[in-house]
RNA sequence: GUGGUUGUAGCUCAGUUGGUUAGAGCAUCGGUUUGUGGUACCGAGGGUCGCCGGUUCAAAUCCGGUCAGCCACCCCA
């Protein structure tokens, strides 16, 4: 016997239908907002990852040496292939370009309970647009991938944040890029250590006056609106540059809310500056959507990457987008009893009696598949008290009967399985009288 | 990659201080039932007790290792 690889996920005809049932949820909101879909080889060059994320990602790489000694390895996320895509056709591309994909994507790290070697994402990009309208038609599709299965604002919140803005006032405060970078990162782990940790790690970007700015940065992180937003920024006065960068960006925040708002979706979001995200590829806007009790690992994440798309593949193209996983999403709509109940039930079961009635309900199951009914029968001709309890078992809602006394009459026995009546159907006209029926 | 924890049938679990051939419910299959149902009754199949080794007259049970799941780190694209 073989087992499974660790992390990674058989489906069975079940599991298969849960699957099915979140790409076709997926697709249908995609298409709703206009994206179109897009797919790329799962195998890709190893330099393809290494030139986005830097050579650390290959610890975390399915990755091998094929028989042409090319360096290769399983895509573990989708944005780098569709840096390539749209790059190599940038020039030709009307723009704003609304893509997604759903995709395996395989990542070889330590599995736990929603974060596995192998999973399904959905992503959508928005390249061409770099104002705050992209994010907004991105966040909507974001709330409407969860809508449409069911999800509320009880359920769910996409929480905002900015590293531009992050950036703006870390200068205001005298850091250089990198400082800036470091910083950042420095924030994004705040939530998990210690407050005497989170000091020490500042020290070397702030030196003695580390606890100053802890405090203020720690103000930030608790702002919850964009009022609160606006009134700490004001009140900590920067001047020149930083302060003009952070007021334009106050605006563009503005445009974003409202614009979140006016689509009826304001109950979905909130303002939470402590969201940075760990990659420094992000360059504005960032969002990560979570469920309200907080059980769960993110359900998704995305975000502005302005740059990529030039670093990748040459042409320079705004660029944001999300990636919504279909491990978490699955036990959060299995929590929230919101998975439709399998059913996989025949139209019609059909009972025969000797070779020569089988012979023409052979006729007939032909033609009703060829008009569209799931048609079901017992493959080994058994007795007929077995086939009925197969009926049953089948879940169909009509049994069609082909005895032989039927066949002597040039009829067939319809019966309706749910409330048990019967009635004589002349053998011609089965199909149409299975038409009516449904 | 590090640490902790769990592992008995397809699923949920029982299994005494180590003691005969490891059990139950559900599920599956067959029969009662060769012209009428998911109920009922009867029966069957299904286990190298995760795997390997050790201790012992004797191991599902004790010990060591290993693999896998889960949890916390790392990382989170």
């Amino acid at each position: 016997m073989f087992d499974r690889l660790p992390g990674f996920r058989d489906f069975y005809p079940e599991e298969c239908a849960v699957r099915n049932h979140l790409f076709r949820n997926w697709r249908s909101s995609a298409r709703r907002f206009g994206f179109a879909e897009y797919d790329a080889p799962a195998l890709e060059s190893l330099d393809l990852f290494r030139a986005k994320s830097g050579d650390e990602i290959v610890e975390q790489l399915f990755s091998f040496t094929d028989r042409g000694g090319r360096e290769v390895a399983l895509r573990p996320e989708m944005t780098p292939s569709l840096a390539r895509l749209a790059g190599a056709r940038a020039h030709s591309l009307r723009k704003p370009v609304k893509w997604f994909s759903i995709g395996e994507q395989y990542r070889y790290e330590r599995q736990q309970r929603g974060r596995l070697r192998s999973f399904y994402q959905f992503n959508a990009d928005i390249l061409g647009e770099p104002g705050p309208e992209a994010e907004i038609e991105l966040i909507a599709l974001l709330i409407h991938l969860f809508t449409a299965f069911g999800l509320t604002e009880d359920d769910i919140v996409v929480r905002l944040s900015d590293r531009d803005l992050w950036f703006f006032y870390l200068q205001g405060m005298g850091l250089d890029d990198d400082g800036c970078g470091g910083v950042l990162s420095v924030i994004d782990k705040m939530g998990r250590e210690s407050e005497e940790k989170t000091l020490e790690k500042l020290k070397p970007y702030f030196g003695a006056r580390a606890s100053h700015f802890l405090a203020k940065i720690s103000m930030l992180r608790e702002v919850s609106s964009l009022e609160e937003m606006e009134e700490f920024l004001l009140a900590h006065s920067m001047e020149g540059e930083a302060r003009v960068a952070v007021e334009k960006r106050v605006a563009e925040w503005r445009t974003l809310v409202s614009g979140l708002n006016a689509m009826g979706l304001g109950g979905f979001i909130e303002v939470n500056l402590s969201i940075v995200r760990g990659l420094a590829y992000y360059t504005g806007f960032v969002f990560e959507a979570f469920d309200r009790d907080g059980k769960f690992r993110a359900l998704a994440g995305g975000g502005r990457y302005d740059h990529l798309i030039e670093k990748l593949s040459g042409p320079q193209m705004a660029a944001a987008g999300l990636g919504v996983g279909d491990a978490t999403l699955w036990e959060l709509l299995t929590a929230r009893k919101l998975l439709p109940r399998y059913v996989d039930a025949a139209d019609i079961f059909v009972v025969t009696g000797g070779e020569a009635e089988r012979e023409a309900a052979f006729r007939d199951i032909g033609r009703l598949r060829e008009a569209g009914f799931r048609v079901e029968y017992s493959l080994k001709p058994v007795a007929f008290g077995k086939q009925f309890k197969l009926a049953a078992s089948s879940g169909a809602r009509l049994a069609l009967i082909y005895g032989s006394e039927e066949l002597a009459n040039e009829t067939v026995k319809a019966r309706n399985l749910a409330d048990r009546t019967e009635q004589e159907v002349p053998a011609a006209r089965v199909i149409d009288f299975v038409r009516e029926a449904f």
